[in-house]
DNA sequence: GCAGAATGCTTTAGGCTTAATCTATTCAGG
DNA sequence: CCTGAATAGATTAAGCCTAAAGCATTCTGC
């Protein structure tokens, strides 16, 4: 049971050379494969990615009326009691400085989060959550979990670790490659 | 080496029981560590995809000064020579069909691709590549599968299998509990 | 036939996102 | 000091995306 071929019904067994008139398909078929394996395996991480996501905007869009961005931008804060300067919202968002402050607009003027001024540097200032971010955002953090929860319930607690230790690897790669590709 | 409790190291070892302060904590660890790994989990799947995303849109924007939605309908065209309806392309493409509209109209506009009457149904139209689509989609493909080799080359050929098989059970699981939700 | 439901697509209003550009402030060398 | 470069945010224009509403056409059951 070492290599159950998980995903051996995939591919339609085309036996190679079985059909003349298509040797031009079958003369890369080696790396053509590869290729295919590679794209393949990205679609289905992003289709995984926006089920997940769809579901969880669609949450929170009825049960609280928000958006994901909005309640991203909460928890980053949630996690930094202190505040965290624009930029580093920006970063830990993975999103552009402008699309920040807009939201932090919003939840400002929602009196969610506030801006500090920041003795230090006058360019910048520190955005905290209000009182009344933290009443609202621990309500919609639990909730929250509980859609992930159920719907990641699909995979064992040993699946969890296994895809866990596999975007691990993915992801330090990405960082590598796209490192060096934009040194910023 | 039934289970080597992959994530062990990350929650700092609080031996049960041994600090009668954190009582309260202590008594739900069992869900709680459960609901944190779902956590870490789902975000780690977002991140990979974010990162890969915006590698892939930066490169198709820098090389052929376009943008993913409009190489992904491209391609979900290049799938389909006799064409695709607009309400199927908004299915494979997971998006809104207001949102397919747009983009069709830009790449009509483009002579990418066209719009051909549908003798069966007078509401529908077929949309397909045209000649110079099929030119200018074959060309961004290229490339872009060398992309997306790339940036999947840190895992191992065998990694690569166990990601798509972990990725199909969890993508599974989604469309269970959304459609549930969402019986359209 | 025909009324009502369903379907295919478009339009609209509004929010998210980016890249590019701008202003204000700080920093680094001379 | 003072000038030029770098940094922190805000602004703008343009594109993506959604939900909701609207229009035209087709289907369904009587």
């Amino acid at each position: 049971m070492l290599r159950p071929t998980p995903v051996a019904a995939e591919r339609a067994a085309p036996r190679r050379g079985a059909r003349d008139a298509r040797a031009r398909e079958d003369r890369e078929s080696a790396s053509r494969a590869g290729e295919h394996r590679a794209l393949r395996l990205w679609l289905r991480l992003l289709t995984c990615t926006q089920l997940i996501e769809r579901h969880v905007r669609g949450r929170l869009r009825e049960r609280f009326a928000t958006t994901l961005p909005r309640f991203d931008l909460l928890s980053q804060l949630e996690r930094h009691p202190a505040g965290l300067k624009m930029n580093a919202l920006s970063r830990r968002m993975m999103v552009t400085g402008g699309n920040v402050t807009g939201i932090v607009d919003q939840l400002a003027r929602e009196k969610l989060v506030e801006r500090l001024a920041e003795p230090a540097d006058r360019r910048a200032f520190r955005v905290r959550l209000t009182r009344a971010g933290e009443r609202v955002f621990a309500e919609m953090a639990r909730e929250h979990e509980a859609w992930i929860v159920s719907v990641l319930s699909g995979l064992s607690r040993r699946e969890h670790a296994e895809l866990l230790g596999l975007l691990a690897k993915l992801k330090q790669h990405c960082l590598e490659i796209t490192e060096k590709k934009e040194p910023r």
